[in-house]
DNA sequence: ACTATTAAAATTGTATACAATGTTTTGTAG
DNA sequence: CTACAAAACATTGTATACAATTTTAATAGT
Protein backbone atom coordinates (compact mmCIF):
# COMPACT_ATOMS: atom_id res chain seq x y z
CA UNK A 1 0.00 0.00 0.00
CA UNK A 2 1.17 3.61 -0.30
CA UNK A 3 3.19 4.85 1.79
CA UNK A 4 3.09 8.10 2.44
CA UNK A 5 -0.09 8.92 3.80
CA UNK A 6 -0.99 12.24 5.92
CA UNK A 7 -2.61 11.84 8.93
CA UNK A 8 -5.88 13.35 7.31
CA UNK A 9 -5.68 11.17 4.96
CA UNK A 10 -5.24 8.04 6.69
CA UNK A 11 -8.02 9.85 9.07
CA UNK A 12 -10.56 9.60 5.70
CA UNK A 13 -9.90 6.37 4.71
CA UNK A 14 -10.61 4.56 8.44
CA UNK A 15 -13.73 6.81 8.64
CA UNK A 16 -15.05 5.83 5.36
CA UNK A 17 -14.68 2.04 5.92
CA UNK A 18 -16.65 2.42 8.90
CA UNK A 19 -19.02 4.66 7.65
CA UNK A 20 -19.52 1.90 4.97
CA UNK A 21 -19.28 -0.67 7.62
CA UNK A 22 -16.53 -2.88 6.41
CA UNK A 23 -15.42 -2.27 9.63
CA UNK A 24 -18.95 -2.85 11.65
CA UNK A 25 -20.05 -1.38 15.11
CA UNK A 26 -17.74 -3.41 17.53
CA UNK A 27 -14.78 -4.16 15.52
CA UNK A 28 -11.55 -3.80 17.38
CA UNK A 29 -8.74 -0.99 15.75
CA UNK A 30 -5.75 -2.49 17.21
CA UNK A 31 -3.01 0.00 16.69
CA UNK A 32 -0.37 -2.26 15.14
CA UNK A 33 -2.49 -4.29 12.43
CA UNK A 34 -3.54 -0.52 11.49
CA UNK A 35 0.20 1.02 11.56
CA UNK A 36 0.96 -2.01 9.15
CA UNK A 37 -1.42 -1.50 6.89
CA UNK A 38 -1.35 2.48 6.68
CA UNK A 39 3.13 1.83 6.64
CA UNK A 40 3.59 4.55 9.32
CA UNK A 41 3.99 4.16 13.09
CA UNK A 42 1.87 4.26 15.66
CA UNK A 43 2.34 7.78 17.07
CA UNK A 44 0.09 8.80 13.39
CA UNK A 45 -2.63 6.03 13.65
CA UNK A 46 -3.13 6.73 17.94
CA UNK A 47 -3.68 10.46 16.59
CA UNK A 48 -6.17 9.82 13.92
CA UNK A 49 -8.22 7.48 16.60
CA UNK A 50 -7.92 9.56 19.18
CA UNK A 51 -9.44 12.13 16.68
CA UNK A 52 -12.29 9.65 16.02
CA UNK A 53 -12.87 9.00 19.40
CA UNK A 54 -13.77 12.56 20.34
CA UNK A 55 -16.26 12.11 17.12
CA UNK A 56 -17.71 9.54 18.88
CA UNK A 57 -17.14 7.39 15.95
CA UNK A 58 -14.80 5.07 17.67
CA UNK A 59 -14.50 4.25 21.54
CA UNK A 60 -11.24 4.03 22.84
CA UNK A 61 -10.85 2.03 26.54
CA UNK A 62 -7.97 2.71 28.93
CA UNK A 63 -5.83 -0.37 28.01
CA UNK A 64 -8.05 -2.23 25.80
CA UNK A 65 -7.71 0.66 22.78
CA UNK A 66 -9.99 1.65 20.24
CA UNK A 67 -13.26 -0.33 18.53
CA UNK A 68 -15.85 0.99 16.27
CA UNK A 69 -18.38 2.43 18.60
CA UNK A 70 -21.51 0.47 19.27
CA UNK A 71 -24.31 3.35 19.99
CA UNK A 72 -26.37 2.69 22.46
CA UNK A 73 -30.17 3.40 22.35
CA UNK A 74 -29.98 6.48 24.71
CA UNK A 75 -27.09 7.81 21.82
CA UNK A 76 -29.21 6.17 19.12
CA UNK A 77 -32.23 8.52 20.21
CA UNK A 78 -30.17 11.83 20.76
CA UNK A 79 -28.50 11.97 17.94
CA UNK A 80 -32.00 11.05 15.87
CA UNK A 81 -33.95 14.01 17.89
CA UNK A 82 -30.83 16.44 17.38
CA UNK A 83 -31.18 16.42 13.61
CA UNK A 84 -34.81 16.19 13.89
CA UNK A 85 -34.25 19.51 16.07
CA UNK A 86 -31.71 21.02 13.78
CA UNK A 87 -31.79 20.06 10.14
CA UNK A 88 -35.00 21.73 9.82
CA UNK A 89 -34.18 25.36 11.44
CA UNK A 90 -30.93 25.62 8.57
CA UNK A 91 -33.36 25.71 5.92
CA UNK A 92 -34.65 29.01 5.72
CA UNK A 93 -31.13 29.97 5.14
CA UNK A 94 -30.38 27.07 2.56
CA UNK A 95 -33.01 28.65 0.92
CA UNK A 96 -31.75 32.28 0.52
CA UNK A 97 -29.02 31.02 -1.64
CA UNK A 98 -30.75 28.06 -3.51
CA UNK A 99 -30.17 28.13 -7.32
CA UNK A 100 -30.35 26.21 -10.35
CA UNK A 101 -27.15 24.91 -10.10
CA UNK A 102 -27.46 23.64 -6.70
CA UNK A 103 -30.74 22.25 -8.07
CA UNK A 104 -29.18 20.39 -11.01
CA UNK A 105 -25.82 19.26 -8.39
CA UNK A 106 -28.56 17.39 -5.69
CA UNK A 107 -30.25 16.01 -8.49
CA UNK A 108 -27.18 14.00 -9.31
CA UNK A 109 -26.64 13.12 -6.08
CA UNK A 110 -30.03 11.62 -5.78
CA UNK A 111 -29.76 9.94 -9.31
CA UNK A 112 -26.29 8.22 -8.29
CA UNK A 113 -28.37 7.09 -4.79
CA UNK A 114 -31.01 5.29 -7.16
CA UNK A 115 -28.23 3.96 -8.87
CA UNK A 116 -26.53 2.27 -5.52
CA UNK A 117 -29.94 1.17 -4.89
CA UNK A 118 -30.32 -0.76 -7.86
CA UNK A 119 -27.17 -1.89 -7.73
CA UNK A 120 -27.28 -2.92 -4.33
CA UNK A 121 -24.34 -1.07 -3.49
CA UNK A 122 -24.71 -0.53 0.27
CA UNK A 123 -21.38 1.18 0.87
CA UNK A 124 -22.22 3.78 -1.81
CA UNK A 125 -25.42 4.33 -0.48
CA UNK A 126 -25.12 4.89 3.32
CA UNK A 127 -22.46 7.72 1.76
CA UNK A 128 -24.31 9.61 -0.29
CA UNK A 129 -27.07 9.65 1.87
CA UNK A 130 -25.13 10.83 4.60
CA UNK A 131 -23.41 12.86 1.79
CA UNK A 132 -26.99 14.34 0.67
CA UNK A 133 -27.89 15.76 4.20
CA UNK A 134 -24.47 17.38 4.82
CA UNK A 135 -23.65 19.21 1.47
CA UNK A 136 -26.93 20.66 2.43
CA UNK A 137 -25.71 21.96 5.65
CA UNK A 138 -23.40 23.55 4.02
CA UNK A 139 -25.49 25.37 1.95
CA UNK A 140 -26.59 27.39 5.26
CA UNK A 141 -23.37 29.14 5.27
CA UNK A 142 -22.99 28.49 8.56
CA UNK A 143 -19.98 25.79 8.85
CA UNK A 144 -20.35 25.41 12.66
CA UNK A 145 -23.30 24.17 12.23
CA UNK A 146 -23.09 22.17 9.51
CA UNK A 147 -19.24 19.83 10.70
CA UNK A 148 -21.75 19.33 13.54
CA UNK A 149 -24.46 17.86 10.99
CA UNK A 150 -21.67 16.21 9.60
CA UNK A 151 -20.89 14.92 12.54
CA UNK A 152 -24.04 13.91 13.33
CA UNK A 153 -24.41 12.19 9.70
CA UNK A 154 -21.57 9.91 10.67
CA UNK A 155 -23.22 9.09 14.10
CA UNK A 156 -26.32 7.96 12.02
CA UNK A 157 -24.56 5.59 9.81
CA UNK A 158 -23.39 3.54 12.95
CA UNK A 159 -26.95 3.79 14.91
CA UNK A 160 -28.28 2.34 11.70
CA UNK A 161 -26.13 -0.13 11.61
CA UNK A 162 -27.40 -1.60 14.84
CA UNK A 163 -30.70 -0.50 15.06
CA UNK A 164 -31.35 0.14 11.47
CA UNK A 165 -34.28 -2.23 9.97
CA UNK A 166 -33.69 -3.62 6.40
CA UNK A 167 -35.26 -0.59 4.69
CA UNK A 168 -34.10 1.82 6.80
CA UNK A 169 -31.59 3.26 4.65
CA UNK A 170 -33.45 2.48 1.20
CA UNK A 171 -36.73 4.11 2.00
CA UNK A 172 -34.54 7.09 2.90
CA UNK A 173 -33.44 7.92 -0.33
CA UNK A 174 -36.74 7.53 -2.25
CA UNK A 175 -37.99 10.55 -0.81
CA UNK A 176 -35.28 13.20 -1.54
CA UNK A 177 -36.08 13.41 -5.32
CA UNK A 178 -39.41 14.79 -3.65
CA UNK A 179 -37.66 17.35 -1.27
CA UNK A 180 -35.34 18.98 -4.56
CA UNK A 181 -39.06 19.53 -6.23
CA UNK A 182 -40.37 21.44 -2.85
CA UNK A 183 -36.71 23.02 -2.47
CA UNK A 184 -36.99 24.11 -6.13
CA UNK A 185 -40.48 26.06 -5.08
CA UNK A 186 -38.92 28.26 -2.22
CA UNK A 187 -41.55 26.49 -0.11
CA UNK A 188 -39.91 27.43 3.33
CA UNK A 189 -42.66 26.12 5.29
CA UNK A 190 -43.37 22.76 3.43
CA UNK A 191 -39.58 22.23 3.28
CA UNK A 192 -39.10 22.54 7.00
CA UNK A 193 -42.08 19.77 7.24
CA UNK A 194 -40.46 17.64 5.14
CA UNK A 195 -37.26 17.71 6.68
CA UNK A 196 -38.54 17.10 10.09
CA UNK A 197 -41.31 13.90 8.85
CA UNK A 198 -38.48 12.66 6.83
CA UNK A 199 -36.19 12.42 10.06
CA UNK A 200 -38.79 11.22 12.08
CA UNK A 201 -39.32 8.99 9.86
CA UNK A 202 -35.76 7.48 10.16
CA UNK A 203 -35.55 7.36 13.35
CA UNK A 204 -39.37 5.50 13.85
CA UNK A 205 -37.83 2.67 11.70
CA UNK A 206 -34.83 2.15 13.99
CA UNK A 207 -35.55 -1.09 16.16
CA UNK A 208 -35.40 0.82 19.47
CA UNK A 209 -36.18 -1.15 22.57
CA UNK A 210 -39.61 0.40 24.63
CA UNK A 211 -39.59 0.52 28.03
CA UNK A 212 -41.23 -2.27 28.74
CA UNK A 213 -38.37 -4.06 26.88
CA UNK A 214 -36.47 -3.17 29.52
CA UNK A 215 -38.06 -6.01 32.03
CA UNK A 216 -37.58 -9.17 29.98
CA UNK A 217 -40.26 -11.57 30.79
CA UNK A 218 -37.56 -14.59 31.43
CA UNK A 219 -40.79 -17.03 32.24
CA UNK A 220 -42.77 -15.89 28.81
CA UNK A 221 -38.96 -16.20 26.98
CA UNK A 222 -38.39 -19.66 28.05
CA UNK A 223 -41.63 -21.34 28.36
CA UNK A 224 -42.06 -20.64 24.10
CA UNK A 225 -38.29 -21.45 22.84
CA UNK A 226 -38.76 -25.30 23.37
CA UNK A 227 -41.34 -25.03 21.09
CA UNK A 228 -39.31 -24.81 18.02
CA UNK B 1 3.89 21.03 41.44
CA UNK B 2 1.70 17.72 41.31
CA UNK B 3 3.18 15.12 39.07
CA UNK B 4 0.44 12.27 38.79
CA UNK B 5 -2.31 14.71 37.05
CA UNK B 6 -4.58 12.46 34.36
CA UNK B 7 -4.63 13.56 30.78
CA UNK B 8 -7.73 14.71 31.17
CA UNK B 9 -7.02 17.33 34.26
CA UNK B 10 -4.36 18.60 32.12
CA UNK B 11 -6.93 19.12 29.95
CA UNK B 12 -8.97 20.83 32.14
CA UNK B 13 -6.46 22.70 33.44
CA UNK B 14 -5.31 24.13 30.25
CA UNK B 15 -9.21 25.13 29.20
CA UNK B 16 -9.86 26.88 32.27
CA UNK B 17 -6.85 29.01 31.83
CA UNK B 18 -7.82 30.12 28.15
CA UNK B 19 -10.97 30.19 28.90
CA UNK B 20 -10.46 32.69 31.80
CA UNK B 21 -8.01 34.14 30.17
CA UNK B 22 -4.75 33.79 31.80
CA UNK B 23 -3.74 32.48 28.38
CA UNK B 24 -5.11 34.84 25.91
CA UNK B 25 -5.85 34.38 22.33
CA UNK B 26 -2.77 33.76 20.52
CA UNK B 27 -1.14 32.72 22.98
CA UNK B 28 1.54 30.45 22.30
CA UNK B 29 1.97 26.54 23.83
CA UNK B 30 4.44 25.13 23.45
CA UNK B 31 5.27 21.85 24.60
CA UNK B 32 8.05 21.96 26.46
CA UNK B 33 7.46 24.60 28.37
CA UNK B 34 3.26 22.84 29.07
CA UNK B 35 5.29 19.43 29.63
CA UNK B 36 7.56 20.89 32.46
CA UNK B 37 5.01 22.20 33.93
CA UNK B 38 2.87 19.41 34.23
CA UNK B 39 5.36 17.32 34.72
CA UNK B 40 4.85 14.83 32.15
CA UNK B 41 5.92 13.79 28.78
CA UNK B 42 5.42 16.12 25.21
CA UNK B 43 3.48 12.79 24.71
CA UNK B 44 0.41 13.45 26.92
CA UNK B 45 0.86 17.28 26.11
CA UNK B 46 0.49 16.69 22.86
CA UNK B 47 -2.63 14.56 22.41
CA UNK B 48 -4.43 17.74 24.94
CA UNK B 49 -3.43 19.91 22.54
CA UNK B 50 -4.92 17.82 19.79
CA UNK B 51 -8.11 17.79 21.58
CA UNK B 52 -8.10 21.31 22.17
CA UNK B 53 -7.80 21.68 18.38
CA UNK B 54 -10.51 19.46 18.05
CA UNK B 55 -12.62 21.47 19.71
CA UNK B 56 -11.06 24.94 18.07
CA UNK B 57 -9.87 26.17 21.76
CA UNK B 58 -6.37 26.15 20.19
CA UNK B 59 -5.32 26.22 16.71
CA UNK B 60 -2.41 24.03 15.67
CA UNK B 61 0.04 25.07 12.52
CA UNK B 62 1.96 22.30 10.78
CA UNK B 63 5.44 22.54 12.30
CA UNK B 64 4.60 25.99 14.59
CA UNK B 65 3.26 24.35 17.04
CA UNK B 66 -0.14 25.53 19.30
CA UNK B 67 -1.48 28.56 20.12
CA UNK B 68 -4.73 29.51 21.73
CA UNK B 69 -7.18 29.91 18.93
CA UNK B 70 -7.90 33.64 17.75
CA UNK B 71 -11.59 33.76 16.16
CA UNK B 72 -12.33 35.36 13.10
CA UNK B 73 -15.25 37.42 12.54
CA UNK B 74 -16.90 34.74 10.41
CA UNK B 75 -16.60 32.31 13.33
CA UNK B 76 -17.34 34.74 15.46
CA UNK B 77 -20.89 35.32 14.13
CA UNK B 78 -20.94 31.54 12.96
CA UNK B 79 -20.94 30.43 16.75
CA UNK B 80 -22.93 33.03 18.11
CA UNK B 81 -26.07 32.61 15.40
CA UNK B 82 -25.46 28.89 16.00
CA UNK B 83 -26.25 29.85 20.03
CA UNK B 84 -29.19 31.69 18.29
CA UNK B 85 -30.76 28.69 17.13
CA UNK B 86 -29.88 25.97 18.78
CA UNK B 87 -30.68 27.66 22.86
CA UNK B 88 -34.14 28.75 22.55
CA UNK B 89 -35.02 24.98 21.22
CA UNK B 90 -34.43 23.45 24.32
CA UNK B 91 -35.97 24.91 26.54
CA UNK B 92 -39.48 23.16 25.67
CA UNK B 93 -37.48 19.93 26.85
CA UNK B 94 -35.87 21.76 29.83
CA UNK B 95 -39.19 23.59 31.45
CA UNK B 96 -40.68 19.73 30.90
CA UNK B 97 -38.11 18.80 33.76
CA UNK B 98 -37.77 22.08 35.51
CA UNK B 99 -38.30 22.29 39.34
CA UNK B 100 -37.69 24.23 42.58
CA UNK B 101 -34.82 22.62 43.13
CA UNK B 102 -33.34 23.99 39.34
CA UNK B 103 -35.02 26.86 40.18
CA UNK B 104 -32.83 27.41 43.69
CA UNK B 105 -29.26 25.67 42.44
CA UNK B 106 -29.28 28.45 39.45
CA UNK B 107 -30.05 31.03 41.65
CA UNK B 108 -27.23 30.70 43.72
CA UNK B 109 -25.41 30.47 40.32
CA UNK B 110 -26.50 33.74 39.35
CA UNK B 111 -25.59 35.14 43.07
CA UNK B 112 -22.27 33.87 42.61
CA UNK B 113 -21.98 35.76 39.24
CA UNK B 114 -22.98 38.78 41.12
CA UNK B 115 -20.80 38.24 43.96
CA UNK B 116 -17.84 38.07 40.81
CA UNK B 117 -19.03 41.29 39.50
CA UNK B 118 -18.57 42.89 42.73
CA UNK B 119 -15.29 41.85 43.16
CA UNK B 120 -14.51 42.24 39.75
CA UNK B 121 -13.45 38.47 39.06
CA UNK B 122 -13.20 38.59 35.80
CA UNK B 123 -12.02 34.98 35.51
CA UNK B 124 -14.94 33.81 37.64
CA UNK B 125 -17.79 35.81 36.19
CA UNK B 126 -16.50 34.34 32.79
CA UNK B 127 -16.82 30.93 34.06
CA UNK B 128 -19.88 30.93 35.64
CA UNK B 129 -21.75 32.98 32.37
CA UNK B 130 -21.06 29.89 30.52
CA UNK B 131 -21.57 27.69 33.17
CA UNK B 132 -24.96 29.23 33.21
CA UNK B 133 -25.99 28.49 29.98
CA UNK B 134 -24.54 24.84 29.63
CA UNK B 135 -25.55 23.50 32.67
CA UNK B 136 -29.33 24.78 31.17
CA UNK B 137 -28.53 22.77 28.26
CA UNK B 138 -28.08 19.58 30.20
CA UNK B 139 -31.42 19.79 31.43
CA UNK B 140 -32.87 19.37 28.23
CA UNK B 141 -31.56 15.62 28.66
CA UNK B 142 -30.19 15.64 25.20
CA UNK B 143 -26.36 15.38 26.10
CA UNK B 144 -25.45 15.40 21.93
CA UNK B 145 -26.83 18.51 22.25
CA UNK B 146 -25.55 20.03 25.44
CA UNK B 147 -22.21 18.99 24.68
CA UNK B 148 -22.16 21.18 21.62
CA UNK B 149 -23.36 24.02 23.54
CA UNK B 150 -20.75 23.16 25.93
CA UNK B 151 -18.15 23.52 23.50
CA UNK B 152 -19.97 27.14 22.10
CA UNK B 153 -20.01 28.51 25.20
CA UNK B 154 -16.03 28.12 25.87
CA UNK B 155 -15.66 29.29 21.72
CA UNK B 156 -17.64 32.30 23.09
CA UNK B 157 -15.73 32.94 26.02
CA UNK B 158 -12.37 33.29 23.02
CA UNK B 159 -14.66 35.28 20.47
CA UNK B 160 -15.66 38.03 23.59
CA UNK B 161 -11.89 37.96 24.37
CA UNK B 162 -11.23 39.40 21.04
CA UNK B 163 -14.12 40.98 20.04
CA UNK B 164 -15.89 41.86 23.15
CA UNK B 165 -16.86 45.10 24.16
CA UNK B 166 -16.24 45.68 28.20
CA UNK B 167 -19.60 45.53 29.03
CA UNK B 168 -20.00 42.08 27.09
CA UNK B 169 -19.86 40.31 29.80
CA UNK B 170 -20.85 42.07 32.86
CA UNK B 171 -24.33 43.17 30.90
CA UNK B 172 -24.65 39.70 30.15
CA UNK B 173 -24.96 38.26 33.83
CA UNK B 174 -27.32 40.94 35.21
CA UNK B 175 -30.25 39.45 33.02
CA UNK B 176 -29.93 35.82 33.88
CA UNK B 177 -31.81 36.42 37.47
CA UNK B 178 -35.01 37.40 35.66
CA UNK B 179 -34.33 34.47 33.17
CA UNK B 180 -35.32 32.03 36.34
CA UNK B 181 -38.70 33.79 37.07
CA UNK B 182 -39.52 33.38 33.49
CA UNK B 183 -38.75 29.61 33.72
CA UNK B 184 -40.26 29.51 37.04
CA UNK B 185 -43.43 30.65 35.60
CA UNK B 186 -43.06 28.15 33.05
CA UNK B 187 -43.89 30.37 30.31
CA UNK B 188 -42.37 28.54 26.96
CA UNK B 189 -42.94 31.32 24.75
CA UNK B 190 -41.42 34.16 26.67
CA UNK B 191 -38.55 32.35 28.06
CA UNK B 192 -37.66 31.22 24.61
CA UNK B 193 -38.08 34.80 23.06
CA UNK B 194 -35.59 35.93 26.40
CA UNK B 195 -33.21 33.90 25.55
CA UNK B 196 -33.03 34.49 21.55
CA UNK B 197 -32.41 38.21 22.62
CA UNK B 198 -29.98 37.13 25.02
CA UNK B 199 -27.62 36.02 22.84
CA UNK B 200 -28.62 38.87 19.81
CA UNK B 201 -28.09 41.38 22.47
CA UNK B 202 -24.25 39.56 23.27
CA UNK B 203 -23.54 39.24 19.70
CA UNK B 204 -24.65 43.11 18.62
CA UNK B 205 -21.96 43.96 21.62
CA UNK B 206 -19.11 42.68 19.72
CA UNK B 207 -16.92 45.04 17.72
CA UNK B 208 -17.60 43.10 14.44
CA UNK B 209 -16.03 45.01 11.42
CA UNK B 210 -19.11 45.87 9.20
CA UNK B 211 -18.55 45.25 5.70
CA UNK B 212 -16.88 48.70 5.13
CA UNK B 213 -14.43 48.14 7.12
CA UNK B 214 -12.49 45.77 4.94
CA UNK B 215 -11.18 48.41 2.62
CA UNK B 216 -9.28 50.71 4.84
CA UNK B 217 -9.26 54.01 3.44
CA UNK B 218 -5.58 54.53 4.16
CA UNK B 219 -5.39 58.17 2.91
CA UNK B 220 -8.07 59.59 5.23
CA UNK B 221 -6.60 57.45 8.03
CA UNK B 222 -2.99 58.67 8.18
CA UNK B 223 -3.88 62.54 6.87
CA UNK B 224 -6.14 62.49 10.31
CA UNK B 225 -3.46 60.94 12.52
CA UNK B 226 -0.66 63.77 13.02
CA UNK B 227 -3.42 65.72 14.64
CA UNK B 228 -2.88 63.96 17.77
C1' DA C 1 -14.54 -33.20 29.35
C1' DC C 2 -14.64 -28.97 32.10
C1' DT C 3 -12.95 -25.28 35.09
C1' DA C 4 -9.12 -22.82 37.36
C1' DT C 5 -4.53 -21.37 37.29
C1' DT C 6 -0.46 -20.02 35.16
C1' DA C 7 2.45 -18.86 31.41
C1' DA C 8 3.01 -16.77 26.88
C1' DA C 9 1.75 -13.53 23.47
C1' DA C 10 -0.23 -9.46 22.03
C1' DT C 11 -1.58 -4.82 22.84
C1' DT C 12 -1.60 -0.33 24.82
C1' DG C 13 0.69 3.67 27.72
C1' DT C 14 4.50 6.64 28.16
C1' DA C 15 8.93 8.45 27.61
C1' DT C 16 12.67 9.51 24.87
C1' DA C 17 15.75 9.99 20.82
C1' DC C 18 16.67 11.98 16.61
C1' DA C 19 15.43 14.22 12.28
C1' DA C 20 13.04 18.09 10.11
C1' DT C 21 11.49 22.52 10.39
C1' DG C 22 11.15 27.23 12.23
C1' DT C 23 13.00 31.15 14.92
C1' DT C 24 16.30 33.99 16.80
C1' DT C 25 20.80 35.64 17.24
C1' DT C 26 25.14 36.78 15.56
C1' DG C 27 28.32 38.47 12.28
C1' DT C 28 29.70 40.80 8.16
C1' DA C 29 29.41 43.94 4.15
C1' DG C 30 27.74 47.92 2.28
C1' DC D 1 23.54 52.01 11.36
C1' DT D 2 20.93 49.00 8.30
C1' DA D 3 20.34 44.80 5.37
C1' DC D 4 21.37 40.51 4.45
C1' DA D 5 23.46 35.83 5.32
C1' DA D 6 24.68 32.25 8.15
C1' DA D 7 24.92 29.79 12.18
C1' DA D 8 23.09 28.67 16.68
C1' DC D 9 19.08 27.68 19.09
C1' DA D 10 14.41 26.20 19.94
C1' DT D 11 10.43 23.70 18.59
C1' DT D 12 7.75 20.28 16.33
C1' DG D 13 7.21 15.56 13.69
C1' DT D 14 7.90 10.75 13.81
C1' DA D 15 9.65 6.46 15.10
C1' DT D 16 10.99 3.37 18.43
C1' DA D 17 11.95 1.26 23.00
C1' DC D 18 10.34 -0.48 27.14
C1' DA D 19 7.00 -0.99 30.94
C1' DA D 20 2.20 -1.99 32.19
C1' DT D 21 -1.83 -4.26 31.10
C1' DT D 22 -4.89 -7.28 28.78
C1' DT D 23 -5.87 -11.23 25.99
C1' DT D 24 -5.03 -15.70 24.49
C1' DA D 25 -3.11 -20.23 25.00
C1' DA D 26 -1.51 -24.02 27.67
C1' DT D 27 -1.40 -26.84 31.64
C1' DA D 28 -3.01 -29.21 35.64
C1' DG D 29 -6.50 -30.84 38.71
C1' DT D 30 -11.08 -32.52 39.53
Amino acid sequence: MSNNLSDEAIYKKILKSIVERQLPPGARLPEDKLSEAFGKSRTSIRKVLQRLALERIVTIAPNKGAQVNRPTEKEAKEVLDSRIMLEPILIPDILKVWSTSHSNHFRKMVAAEKKAEQEEDQSALIQLTAQFHYELAQLSGNSVMAEFIEQLCYRSSLIIAVFGSRHSVSCDCGDHDAFIDILDKGDHDTAQKWMKHHLVHIKSSLKLATSDDHKINFKHLFSTMDEK
